[in-house]
DNA sequence: TATGAATGAGCCTTCATTCAT
DNA sequence: TATGAATGAAGGCTCATTCAT
């Protein structure tokens, strides 16, 4: 169609894509992808209906178009590699912090996508393969890594990745259903989390909780 | 005219309504809640258009009908009251197993309703009021019990009964998304998750583990 | 189908179509004939909406029993017939009274009626032949009477006989579109129609109205 | 975004709403309101269904078009103010043609609008106080005028009015229902009206009749 | 490129009618 | 005869998409 590389045009078809696609995910996240129409989004674009279609092939497209933004999102999959030399709590900490702060960023891309990526079998794909299953490796073999180093218990690191991911992923979901009491402890999250993946529930394998009793006997890690 | 509670049109009633709502959640789990149609329902469940609307006042009531059904499985709620006597760990992995049991017993049923209970605010706040929110009100409540009792670290209840409950919420989403890892370990699933709640990751919280290595180096943070 | 004459089979059949006539009526008259549904006249009527079939050959059947009772209603054609010896003027005025008492009886009945009567060929069709028609036709000779023998001015007979119907019927209409001036003054209509009738509105017609000037010429009929 | 009133824009769009409006009145006279479908009514048009909808929110809503419509023909209000100056009698005739000339420049406008303005309690109250009552008023006050003036009778200016509107309607309706010897005499019918209101139906009342030849002795047919 | 009117396929829902009990 | 659940045709309406300007 157009020249390959005139760069200002360029510029400027990404800022319209973008202009678009931000206004697709409060429309989207506010009525849900179906109740959502193109003219609402347009309307939100501030564009015309018929200007959405230069920009995506159709309304689905959008829905891929969020995917890939968050897809970039993720690309920091160079955080577990980097992660693994340090300290690894605070490596932990750190990536469920940048995790959920997607939420606060841009509360309601999760809310746009979920949904219809949980009910169209097409997007579920995308999401699994592009998202989900590269994350799931990455962690996998930082985990067996950790795990080989002793630092972590020898458990199934695959098995361990996917609870990992479920408690992040339904650490969303109750949000975007909306829980007071997550909504309000934001910010501990990570923290508690954390904790609690460390050192578990039971009485007994805190060292450095001050609600440890002092005194016991020697340090169990 | 006739009387109100004829027990056999009851049953009748009764039995229409589940052979109309197995066929909703297969279909809506298929195609998803906005691309399923009332025809393609009808014809799953074998009787006509207008069959349906005898029996729920629209496509939505379909949904809340699901909703219901699934609160009727949740109203298990005393299983809670029942595990605070006993070994808590033990409780731990059968309310787990329970739970993923659902995902066994009608896979479809979770498939069918996480997406648009997602995406619709009206039923979102039925979900969370009618379902979310009690269970985290009885968790939160026995989690006090047991940390009083010392059974449990002390940490904050309410927090961790959303924890607990993101990590099944989370678990039942990876698995609506399809992993192939969640799927194949499906049975022991329960058994591990406890095990990560109950110890954590990090080494030396373990005691009873036989995949913790006993003697292993030294403390790792 | 059934034996043609077991009289007590019959007064119940009868008392039966009139059970779901007036049914009809009513709600046709309260909603509309194509906005009421069957459903609601069986339960004006108290039965069950398939009786309704035992006794109609289908919706419009209703329609045509109601026409058929204003029909029967009409028979007084006779009445013309009747008038035609006394004194005109008051016949006149019993016939409008006992046209516009049809208002008061059942004012449902035109309401019902009406519109669907204007609104569907086949039943126009049926209304113009066995209502107007042969109305008409009676009011015709009878109007050409009273000219003949010169109680009436010489008028075209036709002509004034749809006029009369006109008024009638018109008078039928704003009652039905609702007006309160004319729905406070029901009582007086008839009177003031045959006053207006026969004296016009011009000044110096009247002879026997208090608001006529004394002195005026004769008697007119 | 662009002007609000663009003047070609809005004569594309009056023109279009007429087109439409045009098409209604067509098919809703020759099938009556329910029995015609909006795809009946796009055909007729020459456009396609969605389109109807972007000038008219719903069906009825183009019924109440039509009604509009009438409306502005009946905005002729004046008329009456414009008649109380001259020969009062010349003013009836002139009036009352131009009534009834709605019928035979758009015969089936009324066709198409009065059974759904009867059955429709909406509607019914729109015509009431959009159409009638203010005729009722003006109607009144003009006549008033004349009675006072001494041109008219004295009787009640009110329930004159509401008679002097029955006629029309019911001649209007009698049109609707379909009367050979009405179509026939359209052309004479306001005169013919209007004399009968001047001078009634008896005998004598009559001074400027040709059909009543001056200073006849006795009656005349 | 931007616009937004036009398009028409598709779906939910209603409801007259049937028929087994 | 009475019942009322089942039927399925039909129609109003929405909205993604196209395309002439």
């Amino acid at each position: 169609m157009t020249q390959a590389n005139d760069p200002i045009k360029e510029q400027l078809q990404a800022a319209r894509t973008n202009q678009i696609l931000d206004a697709a995910i409060r429309v989207f996240a506010e009525r849900g992808y179906h109740r959502a129409t193109i003219r609402a989004v347009a309307q939100a674009a501030g564009v015309a209906d018929g200007t959405i279609y230069n920009y995506f092939a159709n309304k689905e497209a959008l829905l891929i178009g969020i995917l890939e933004r968050l897809n970039q999102s993720a690309q920091r999959r160079s955080d577990f590699a980097a992660g693994a030399q340090g300290d690894a709590r605070a490596f932990f900490t750190s990536y469920m912090r940048q995790r959920l702060q997607l939420l606060q960023a841009d509360p309601a891309l999760m809310q746009a996508l979920l949904p219809e990526v949980l009910a169209n079998a097409e997007l579920r794909a995308i999401y699994r393969e592009q998202i989900v299953a590269p994350t799931f490796e990455i962690a996998t073999t930082f985990l067996q890594e950790l795990m080989e180093r002793g630092t972590l218990r020898a458990l199934d690191p695959a098995l361990m990745a996917r609870l990992l991911a479920a408690l992040t992923l339904g650490t969303v979901m109750l949000h975007v259903i909306g829980d007071d009491v997550l909504e309000a402890r934001l910010a501990e999250l990570p923290t508690a989390i954390v904790d609690l993946l460390w050192h578990g529930l039971a009485q007994g394998n805190n060292d450095d909780e001050p609600t440890a009793p002092a005194g016991s006997a020697g340090p169990d890690v």
